[in-house]
DNA sequence: TTAAGAAACAATAATCATTATCATTATTGA
DNA sequence: TCAATAATGATAATGATTATTGTTTCTTAA
């Protein structure tokens, strides 16, 4: 009883998020899948995010707006540009730490935790450097 | 132009969250709200609840499925209970190291974080131990 | 005080992301 | 090969949020 069924469109959304760095949204990733599979609906592609992300082979990330996926599931956090909105992996040393600390003052069991950086992306700082230089000379 | 003019329903929406600790949704808030001023539209609800988190003087927060607010800004973070699905107050002390700990690895500018903590509440890890008794028992 | 202009309102339609339904197709194990 | 059943594609439904519209309420300055 619910067993798992191979699916090569399960595997080809897979091996998508495998190929991106992005963390693409379902509807972005329904666009590519597109390509191999040109009648897949949208529903079977939040139907194999919701099933992957369950068995731990891919992680959903909630920011405002569309949720997010990563098939990279080696511990690490998300750096978001508040200016394009892009979301870019970010490695802190010992960041795990915060977990046993936070379980100090806590009375329930903390199971797991993530963090989301905001701000401005070099690019998009660059740019608003840019910017103000500009003001500056009127 | 632009100026802000007083209204009893922002004022209202705001002192319904200073007197809350559990980080309602705009629905509950609506719900709340209803009882002072019966005919606010939900959309008036969500409209201030956009401004009043511009102008900083409440936190929305992002979450899986409704986003939630609270009006108490002093830096904390947020625990949410994997069972129940209630968001609770955490704070930790010097969680704000990591900030300047993720700088140090990234080219942009990081001007803000936050930090969610995921398992079980202290109420829901009781009922949990209860029936994990109960299956011994058999 | 009152008329003009601006901002906020209530009501509701529209949008967007996501989930559910259902008839059909694909996978798997005997 | 074939029966059982999980997965699919198409599409309807839902839930949260945003946009639109016409009306009301403030504010301000004549």
């Amino acid at each position: 009883m619910a067993s798992l069924k191979y699916s090569r469109q399960r595997e080809c959304i897979k091996s998508f998020l495998l190929s991106r760095y992005d963390h693409p949204t379902a509807d972005t990733i329904y666009m590519n899948v597109r390509k191999e599979f040109p009648n897949i609906s949208l529903g079977t592609v939040y139907r194999n995010l919701a099933l992957l992300a369950s068995l731990g082979e891919i992680i959903k990330i909630t920011v405002d707006g569309a949720d997010r996926f990563d098939a990279h599931v080696e511990p690490h956090s998300h750096f978001i540009c508040k200016n394009c909105h892009q979301v870019l992996d970010l490695h802190v040393e010992n960041e795990e730490l915060i977990q046993a600390q936070a379980q100090k003052n806590f009375p329930g069991q903390i199971e797991g935790h993530v963090v989301q950086y905001f701000g401005l992306c070099s690019t998009c700082l660059k740019e608003q450097q840019v910017l103000s230089q500009h003001a500056e000379a009127l």
